[in-house]
DNA sequence: AATGACCTTGACGTTTACGTAAAGGTAAAC
DNA sequence: GTTTACCTTTACGTAAACGTCAAGGTCATT
């Protein structure tokens, strides 16, 4: 009843090669059923790939996200498994939210850049965009 | 008058080996120049550095950082140039903000992931979690 | 029965981003 | 004057994340 997915599907779904989820099979990432040799893949497998993906967007290696994915797995119910899961998870947490600090600091920079562009395109006078631009950005520029 | 840096400077404040800044000049995102055979780096070239490692931190190739950087310096002043600049800038922008938007949905996750486990350990009811944690998750989870 | 469209498992190739010697130049410290 | 502590270039090595054949199995058309 369940709706399940070949590695076609999946592939054309995500825009992946069929060679990158097997890939990611190898490494233990995904564990599509089988039916005899072909692969089949239920709704689980699909978030999985969806999380794998989204996590290789955002700069993560393989290796990253197989740590996260293990924490939501590997939590077996044992008080002692479930704080160092907590932990990882926090320590995790706290990467991420220094990984945004660190692209809104990008965006900014550019977002900046991009509107000195269009100033000057305006012709607005340079010495006016100097007074409304700060000196970070020129340093990398100049 | 200005300050410089030798390169174990640079290597020691950003906690990366001189052999990285070295392949960065030999990539062509950094120009020290020179004293005798040894290099020395501006102001300017320091804070390149910062940008590319920043950069790094982001998840972005090398490939990318060079043609942001470039984005800084390829600006001639000529019209169409500055026109062309300013549409990589933007592409780049929203590039960016898509994947913020990504780093946002892993932290969300992770961030309920995490309140999970900590209810777990104050024994709140399982039953009452389920209710409060959405399917999605658990999608991934199992 | 053969063409085409899928799927499979190897296995070697490739790019990126450096690591890691090897071999040597310079300059202050002992 | 030689150890120590830097710096240099050249060059081969490597891990990650797949790409790219090669060789073959299955199943529906034609």
């Amino acid at each position: 009843m369940s709706q399940t997915w070949t590695i076609s599907d999946l592939s054309r779904e995500f825009g992946v090669t069929p060679r990158t989820i097997r890939f990611y099979e190898d490494e233990n990432l995904l564990t599509p059923a089988r039916e005899g040799q072909n692969r089949i893949y239920s709704a689980r497998d699909r978030a999985r790939l969806a999380w794998i993906l989204r996590g290789r967007r955002v700069g993560f290696s393989l290796a990253e996200i197989t740590e996260m994915l293990d924490l939501y797995d590997l939590d077996d119910g044992r008080e002692t498994q479930r704080q160092v899961t907590l932990e990882k998870c926090r320590d995790r947490l706290a990467a991420l939210e220094n990984q945004r600090a660190d692209l809104d600091a990008t965006i900014d920079e550019l977002a900046g850049f991009c509107r000195l562009l269009e100033e000057l395109k305006a012709g607005v006078p340079l010495e006016e965009i100097r007074r409304k631009h700060h000196a970070k950005l020129r340093s990398v520029a100049e």
